[in-house]
DNA sequence: GCACAATGGAACCGATCGGTAGCAATGGTG
DNA sequence: CACCATTGCTACCGATCGGTTCCATTGTGC
């Protein structure tokens, strides 16, 4: 799923830790945090480490993909094409 | 490309700022953020803001995915199969 | 050699992140 | 009703993150 903003990551963890049945608690114990980051990360807080969030997507069997912003709905996920990348900033 | 670490989240970017010929720089001025956090980063720093890497990536069209992981090269990003998630989890 | 841009790095410092502990509200169960 | 788990939320506080400002080094071009 995209990720355009923490609060999107965030209600993916929290549907996600919700579809396991792991309370906050659980989830921190096993990613390793407290649980008062699991708790405002799902609040939504702007600021949040990004070792903790890949820790947390760990725990729940999520993984983070980073993949080229081409087009409203054309992407492909897991290949970074520099090429087109280029091709978008040729002018600039 | 799959990010299973900050450092391979870190090596994403200093390739795709470099294949766009960004220095540093212009990278930090077009994100938003301070050279010294776009140096960090690309040096591995283990603490890095979330928020911050969602506006690099942005500036370097880039995007984020979170998607399940499911075997070693077996996911379909972009989409979040809770099915799947919670057939791993069934025993635990 | 000289000038310039880019980079790695250090020092300083305010802001704030994250952990711990605690409390109130809620919902479920006996 | 009591009891328990979960959650939202707060106060406190040490650690550290990030910005700013410097400097040294490297590479490029005149």
């Amino acid at each position: 799923m995209l990720v355009r903003s923490i609060g999107e990551a965030a209600a993916q963890v929290r549907g996600c830790r919700l579809a396991l049945r792991l309370s906050q608690d659980q989830l921190a114990q096993r990613a390793g945090v407290s649980r008062k980051w699991v708790y405002e990360f799902e609040a939504g807080r702007p600021h949040a480490e990004l070792g903790h969030l890949l820790r947390v997507l760990d725990a729940l069997d999520l993984q983070l993909d980073v993949s080229p912003r081409i087009g409203p709905a054309d992407s492909a996920p897991g290949v970074v094409n520099l090429d087109a990348i280029l091709e978008r900033h040729r002018d600039g």
